[in-house]
DNA sequence: TATTGTTATACTCTATAACTATA
DNA sequence: TATAGTTATAGAGTATAACAATA
Protein backbone atom coordinates (compact mmCIF):
# COMPACT_ATOMS: atom_id res chain seq x y z
CA UNK A 1 0.00 0.00 0.00
CA UNK A 2 1.03 3.50 -0.78
CA UNK A 3 0.67 6.44 2.04
CA UNK A 4 -0.77 9.42 1.43
CA UNK A 5 1.75 11.80 0.70
CA UNK A 6 0.72 13.90 3.27
CA UNK A 7 2.19 11.50 5.52
CA UNK A 8 5.48 11.35 3.30
CA UNK A 9 6.14 15.13 2.91
CA UNK A 10 3.68 17.71 3.84
CA UNK A 11 3.51 19.73 0.62
CA UNK A 12 2.79 22.92 2.74
CA UNK A 13 6.32 22.62 4.25
CA UNK A 14 8.33 22.15 0.84
CA UNK A 15 7.26 26.06 -0.28
CA UNK A 16 7.99 27.39 2.67
CA UNK A 17 11.74 26.45 2.92
CA UNK A 18 13.67 28.78 0.40
CA UNK A 19 11.94 31.55 2.07
CA UNK A 20 13.32 30.86 5.45
CA UNK A 21 16.89 30.30 3.87
CA UNK A 22 16.90 33.65 1.93
CA UNK A 23 15.92 35.27 5.41
CA UNK A 24 18.02 33.16 7.71
CA UNK A 25 20.88 34.32 5.30
CA UNK A 26 19.82 38.21 5.55
CA UNK A 27 19.46 38.24 9.28
CA UNK A 28 22.75 37.24 9.54
CA UNK A 29 24.24 39.64 7.26
CA UNK A 30 22.31 42.43 8.92
CA UNK A 31 22.96 41.68 12.60
CA UNK A 32 26.97 41.61 11.52
CA UNK A 33 26.86 44.76 10.05
CA UNK A 34 24.89 46.11 13.67
CA UNK A 35 27.62 44.35 15.51
CA UNK A 36 30.66 45.48 13.90
CA UNK A 37 31.12 48.40 15.61
CA UNK A 38 31.14 47.41 18.65
CA UNK A 39 34.11 44.45 17.73
CA UNK A 40 35.92 47.16 16.10
CA UNK A 41 35.91 49.23 19.62
CA UNK A 42 36.54 46.01 21.79
CA UNK A 43 39.27 45.00 18.33
CA UNK A 44 38.32 41.79 18.69
CA UNK A 45 37.07 40.01 15.19
CA UNK A 46 33.74 38.29 14.97
CA UNK A 47 35.48 34.41 14.57
CA UNK A 48 37.53 35.48 17.87
CA UNK A 49 34.26 36.33 19.64
CA UNK A 50 33.27 33.08 18.85
CA UNK A 51 35.87 31.23 20.12
CA UNK A 52 35.76 34.01 23.47
CA UNK A 53 31.96 32.38 23.69
CA UNK A 54 32.33 29.18 23.34
CA UNK A 55 34.97 29.10 26.36
CA UNK A 56 32.64 31.27 28.35
CA UNK A 57 29.97 29.16 27.85
CA UNK A 58 31.98 25.86 28.31
CA UNK A 59 33.64 27.24 31.15
CA UNK A 60 36.94 26.54 30.39
CA UNK A 61 37.44 24.23 27.33
CA UNK A 62 40.35 22.57 25.08
CA UNK A 63 41.02 23.74 22.06
CA UNK A 64 39.66 20.66 20.66
CA UNK A 65 36.39 20.87 21.92
CA UNK A 66 36.19 24.89 20.69
CA UNK A 67 36.96 23.64 17.47
CA UNK A 68 34.36 20.85 17.56
CA UNK A 69 31.40 22.86 19.12
CA UNK A 70 32.18 25.74 16.79
CA UNK A 71 32.94 23.40 13.57
CA UNK A 72 36.28 24.68 12.42
CA UNK A 73 39.25 23.41 11.97
CA UNK A 74 41.96 23.35 15.16
CA UNK A 75 44.20 25.48 13.30
CA UNK A 76 42.09 28.30 12.83
CA UNK A 77 41.04 28.13 16.56
CA UNK A 78 44.24 27.73 17.22
CA UNK A 79 45.05 31.88 15.45
CA UNK A 80 41.63 32.80 17.05
CA UNK A 81 43.00 31.85 20.63
CA UNK A 82 46.37 32.89 19.86
CA UNK A 83 45.03 36.29 19.00
CA UNK A 84 42.70 36.84 22.55
CA UNK A 85 45.39 35.82 24.32
CA UNK A 86 48.02 38.25 23.08
CA UNK A 87 45.08 40.87 24.00
CA UNK A 88 44.89 39.31 27.22
CA UNK A 89 41.24 38.05 27.27
CA UNK A 90 42.47 34.16 27.57
CA UNK A 91 45.01 32.14 28.56
CA UNK A 92 46.16 28.75 27.84
CA UNK A 93 47.41 25.93 30.68
CA UNK A 94 48.34 22.81 29.61
CA UNK A 95 46.12 19.59 31.28
CA UNK A 96 47.91 17.63 34.40
CA UNK A 97 45.51 15.08 33.35
CA UNK A 98 46.66 14.65 29.47
CA UNK A 99 49.51 16.67 28.75
CA UNK A 100 49.03 16.74 25.53
CA UNK A 101 45.72 19.14 25.66
CA UNK A 102 45.67 22.53 26.80
CA UNK A 103 42.60 23.84 28.91
CA UNK A 104 41.59 27.69 27.48
CA UNK A 105 40.19 29.81 30.37
CA UNK A 106 38.79 33.44 30.51
CA UNK A 107 41.03 36.36 32.14
CA UNK A 108 38.55 38.77 34.06
CA UNK A 109 39.13 41.26 30.83
CA UNK A 110 37.78 38.34 28.82
CA UNK A 111 34.97 37.71 30.77
CA UNK A 112 34.25 41.81 31.03
CA UNK A 113 34.79 41.47 27.24
CA UNK A 114 32.69 38.56 26.62
CA UNK A 115 29.48 39.83 28.29
CA UNK A 116 29.59 43.44 26.92
CA UNK A 117 29.57 41.76 23.25
CA UNK A 118 27.49 39.12 24.09
CA UNK A 119 25.07 41.83 25.74
CA UNK A 120 24.97 43.74 22.32
CA UNK A 121 24.46 41.29 19.75
CA UNK A 122 21.18 40.12 21.69
CA UNK A 123 20.04 43.72 22.36
CA UNK A 124 20.62 44.24 18.06
CA UNK A 125 18.12 41.23 17.70
CA UNK A 126 16.07 42.30 20.79
CA UNK A 127 15.63 45.56 19.48
CA UNK A 128 14.80 44.35 16.15
CA UNK A 129 12.40 41.45 17.29
CA UNK A 130 10.33 43.89 19.76
CA UNK A 131 6.83 43.30 19.52
CA UNK A 132 7.43 39.61 18.40
CA UNK A 133 5.11 37.69 21.10
CA UNK A 134 7.25 35.66 22.66
CA UNK A 135 5.24 32.75 21.93
CA UNK A 136 6.55 33.43 18.39
CA UNK A 137 10.19 33.08 19.57
CA UNK A 138 9.72 30.26 21.42
CA UNK A 139 8.34 28.82 18.60
CA UNK A 140 11.25 29.81 15.98
CA UNK A 141 13.35 28.42 18.56
CA UNK A 142 12.07 24.77 19.22
CA UNK A 143 12.02 24.40 14.94
CA UNK A 144 15.77 25.72 14.54
CA UNK A 145 16.66 23.75 17.88
CA UNK A 146 15.39 21.00 15.79
CA UNK A 147 17.37 21.93 12.15
CA UNK A 148 20.45 22.22 13.88
CA UNK A 149 20.27 19.04 15.69
CA UNK A 150 19.41 17.14 12.81
CA UNK A 151 22.03 19.42 10.73
CA UNK A 152 24.85 17.99 13.35
CA UNK A 153 23.39 14.05 12.21
CA UNK A 154 25.21 13.69 9.52
CA UNK A 155 23.44 13.47 5.74
CA UNK A 156 19.68 14.62 5.97
CA UNK A 157 16.87 12.26 4.61
CA UNK A 158 16.02 13.75 1.79
CA UNK A 159 12.36 13.95 0.13
CA UNK A 160 10.93 14.50 -3.42
CA UNK A 161 9.23 17.69 -3.16
CA UNK A 162 11.61 19.71 -0.89
CA UNK B 1 3.46 57.22 36.64
CA UNK B 2 5.75 54.16 36.00
CA UNK B 3 4.94 51.71 33.67
CA UNK B 4 5.01 47.77 34.07
CA UNK B 5 7.86 46.29 33.36
CA UNK B 6 6.12 43.67 30.62
CA UNK B 7 4.46 46.46 28.46
CA UNK B 8 7.87 48.11 27.33
CA UNK B 9 10.22 44.88 27.91
CA UNK B 10 8.71 41.38 27.57
CA UNK B 11 10.72 39.61 30.07
CA UNK B 12 9.99 36.38 28.24
CA UNK B 13 11.43 37.80 25.11
CA UNK B 14 14.70 39.11 26.28
CA UNK B 15 16.14 35.68 27.76
CA UNK B 16 15.84 33.59 25.16
CA UNK B 17 17.38 35.64 22.28
CA UNK B 18 20.68 34.64 22.98
CA UNK B 19 19.27 30.80 22.55
CA UNK B 20 18.40 31.92 18.77
CA UNK B 21 21.17 33.84 18.11
CA UNK B 22 23.27 31.04 18.92
CA UNK B 23 21.18 28.40 17.03
CA UNK B 24 20.56 30.86 14.09
CA UNK B 25 24.90 30.94 13.64
CA UNK B 26 24.93 26.89 14.45
CA UNK B 27 22.40 26.28 10.92
CA UNK B 28 24.32 28.52 9.21
CA UNK B 29 27.23 26.11 9.49
CA UNK B 30 25.89 22.96 9.39
CA UNK B 31 23.99 24.26 6.20
CA UNK B 32 27.17 25.22 4.46
CA UNK B 33 28.70 21.89 6.09
CA UNK B 34 26.02 20.19 3.94
CA UNK B 35 25.97 22.25 0.43
CA UNK B 36 29.84 22.29 0.25
CA UNK B 37 29.70 18.50 -1.77
CA UNK B 38 27.41 20.47 -4.16
CA UNK B 39 29.01 23.84 -4.69
CA UNK B 40 32.44 21.84 -5.38
CA UNK B 41 30.40 19.70 -7.73
CA UNK B 42 29.67 23.06 -9.03
CA UNK B 43 32.80 24.40 -8.76
CA UNK B 44 31.21 27.41 -7.67
CA UNK B 45 31.65 29.61 -4.65
CA UNK B 46 28.77 30.28 -1.65
CA UNK B 47 29.54 33.83 -2.60
CA UNK B 48 29.40 33.15 -6.31
CA UNK B 49 26.11 31.34 -5.91
CA UNK B 50 24.30 34.44 -3.80
CA UNK B 51 24.93 36.15 -6.54
CA UNK B 52 23.79 33.64 -9.17
CA UNK B 53 20.64 33.32 -7.28
CA UNK B 54 20.04 37.02 -6.24
CA UNK B 55 20.11 37.96 -10.61
CA UNK B 56 17.67 35.22 -11.17
CA UNK B 57 15.50 36.11 -8.45
CA UNK B 58 15.69 39.75 -10.17
CA UNK B 59 15.68 38.38 -13.14
CA UNK B 60 18.35 40.26 -14.69
CA UNK B 61 20.22 43.13 -12.73
CA UNK B 62 22.58 45.85 -12.49
CA UNK B 63 25.94 45.02 -10.54
CA UNK B 64 24.96 47.72 -7.97
CA UNK B 65 21.46 46.16 -7.41
CA UNK B 66 22.88 42.93 -6.91
CA UNK B 67 25.46 44.48 -4.19
CA UNK B 68 22.64 46.54 -2.09
CA UNK B 69 20.34 43.20 -1.87
CA UNK B 70 23.32 41.05 -0.70
CA UNK B 71 25.16 44.15 1.45
CA UNK B 72 28.16 43.65 -0.32
CA UNK B 73 30.79 46.08 -1.67
CA UNK B 74 30.46 46.22 -5.84
CA UNK B 75 34.19 45.26 -6.11
CA UNK B 76 33.29 42.04 -4.21
CA UNK B 77 30.17 41.56 -6.45
CA UNK B 78 32.22 42.27 -9.43
CA UNK B 79 34.81 39.26 -8.69
CA UNK B 80 32.20 37.27 -7.93
CA UNK B 81 30.28 38.12 -11.27
CA UNK B 82 33.73 37.57 -13.00
CA UNK B 83 33.66 34.23 -12.14
CA UNK B 84 30.57 33.32 -13.35
CA UNK B 85 30.82 34.93 -16.41
CA UNK B 86 33.98 32.96 -17.25
CA UNK B 87 32.58 29.90 -16.17
CA UNK B 88 29.69 31.19 -18.29
CA UNK B 89 26.74 31.11 -16.25
CA UNK B 90 25.77 34.69 -16.48
CA UNK B 91 26.56 37.38 -19.24
CA UNK B 92 27.18 41.09 -18.44
CA UNK B 93 25.77 43.57 -20.95
CA UNK B 94 25.71 47.64 -21.34
CA UNK B 95 22.22 49.18 -20.24
CA UNK B 96 20.76 51.29 -23.19
CA UNK B 97 19.41 53.46 -21.31
CA UNK B 98 22.48 54.86 -18.73
CA UNK B 99 25.78 53.37 -20.25
CA UNK B 100 27.25 53.85 -16.68
CA UNK B 101 25.69 50.76 -15.63
CA UNK B 102 25.82 46.98 -16.38
CA UNK B 103 23.16 44.32 -16.59
CA UNK B 104 23.74 40.74 -15.53
CA UNK B 105 21.28 38.46 -17.02
CA UNK B 106 21.65 34.09 -16.74
CA UNK B 107 22.77 31.63 -19.57
CA UNK B 108 20.75 29.03 -20.19
CA UNK B 109 23.58 26.91 -17.96
CA UNK B 110 23.51 29.64 -15.71
CA UNK B 111 19.92 28.75 -14.55
CA UNK B 112 20.00 24.86 -14.38
CA UNK B 113 22.71 25.57 -12.11
CA UNK B 114 21.50 27.80 -10.15
CA UNK B 115 17.90 25.88 -10.02
CA UNK B 116 20.23 22.47 -8.92
CA UNK B 117 21.73 23.97 -6.33
CA UNK B 118 18.84 26.05 -5.03
CA UNK B 119 17.05 22.75 -5.14
CA UNK B 120 19.88 21.39 -3.12
CA UNK B 121 20.02 23.80 0.09
CA UNK B 122 16.10 23.46 0.52
CA UNK B 123 16.35 19.85 0.30
CA UNK B 124 18.99 20.17 2.99
CA UNK B 125 16.99 22.39 5.12
CA UNK B 126 13.80 20.66 4.37
CA UNK B 127 15.18 17.45 5.41
CA UNK B 128 16.54 19.03 8.65
CA UNK B 129 12.59 20.01 9.28
CA UNK B 130 11.13 17.27 8.84
CA UNK B 131 8.53 16.68 11.13
CA UNK B 132 8.27 20.41 11.68
CA UNK B 133 4.53 21.39 11.35
CA UNK B 134 3.74 23.62 8.50
CA UNK B 135 2.50 26.54 10.96
CA UNK B 136 5.77 26.43 13.37
CA UNK B 137 7.55 27.35 10.11
CA UNK B 138 5.28 29.70 9.12
CA UNK B 139 5.64 31.31 12.48
CA UNK B 140 9.24 31.29 12.03
CA UNK B 141 9.27 33.00 8.85
CA UNK B 142 7.14 35.44 10.23
CA UNK B 143 9.31 36.32 12.63
CA UNK B 144 12.34 36.29 10.86
CA UNK B 145 10.84 38.95 8.43
CA UNK B 146 10.27 40.98 11.05
CA UNK B 147 13.57 41.07 12.57
CA UNK B 148 15.59 41.07 8.93
CA UNK B 149 12.96 44.14 8.05
CA UNK B 150 14.09 45.86 11.24
CA UNK B 151 17.93 45.37 10.49
CA UNK B 152 17.69 46.91 7.27
CA UNK B 153 15.84 50.03 8.67
CA UNK B 154 18.93 51.53 10.53
CA UNK B 155 19.80 51.49 14.03
CA UNK B 156 17.60 49.53 16.59
CA UNK B 157 16.23 50.73 19.10
CA UNK B 158 17.46 49.69 22.50
CA UNK B 159 16.08 48.39 25.69
CA UNK B 160 17.43 48.11 28.55
CA UNK B 161 16.43 44.25 29.58
CA UNK B 162 17.41 43.13 26.39
C1' DT C 1 30.38 66.95 -9.83
C1' DA C 2 28.14 62.56 -9.02
C1' DT C 3 27.50 57.77 -10.20
C1' DT C 4 28.62 52.98 -12.12
C1' DG C 5 31.65 49.79 -12.55
C1' DT C 6 36.55 48.19 -12.42
C1' DT C 7 41.42 47.56 -10.90
C1' DA C 8 44.96 47.45 -7.37
C1' DT C 9 45.89 46.17 -3.02
C1' DA C 10 45.68 44.42 1.59
C1' DC C 11 43.70 42.06 5.43
C1' DT C 12 40.83 38.39 7.53
C1' DC C 13 39.07 33.79 7.71
C1' DT C 14 39.58 29.31 6.61
C1' DA C 15 41.50 24.78 5.45
C1' DT C 16 45.10 21.03 4.41
C1' DA C 17 49.62 19.21 5.21
C1' DA C 18 53.55 18.65 7.87
C1' DC C 19 55.53 18.84 12.39
C1' DT C 20 56.13 18.30 17.78
C1' DA C 21 55.01 16.43 21.99
C1' DT C 22 52.54 13.22 24.49
C1' DA C 23 49.71 8.96 25.06
C1' DT D 1 50.29 4.21 16.21
C1' DA D 2 47.07 7.67 17.51
C1' DT D 3 45.84 12.18 19.38
C1' DA D 4 46.30 17.40 20.79
C1' DG D 5 48.06 21.27 19.40
C1' DT D 6 51.01 24.18 16.40
C1' DT D 7 53.33 26.06 12.23
C1' DA D 8 53.60 26.81 7.29
C1' DT D 9 51.21 27.88 3.53
C1' DA D 10 47.64 28.78 0.23
C1' DG D 11 43.02 30.01 -1.29
C1' DA D 12 38.62 32.39 -0.59
C1' DG D 13 36.14 36.52 0.76
C1' DT D 14 35.99 40.97 1.91
C1' DA D 15 36.85 46.03 1.98
C1' DT D 16 38.97 50.74 0.88
C1' DA D 17 41.20 53.70 -2.41
C1' DA D 18 42.13 55.11 -6.91
C1' DC D 19 40.65 55.05 -11.63
C1' DA D 20 37.67 55.11 -16.13
C1' DA D 21 33.58 56.08 -18.44
C1' DT D 22 29.29 58.18 -18.43
C1' DA D 23 25.60 61.27 -16.60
Amino acid sequence: MVPAMSEVAPPENAGSIPDLVELVHHVMKGALRHVQPTLNSEEISMGQFWALHTVSSLDSASLGTVARTLNLSPPTVCANIDALEESGLVRRHRSEKDRRSIEISLTPRGRRVEARVWREVSAVISGAARGVPGSDLATSIRTFRTIADRLDQGPVPRRAGA
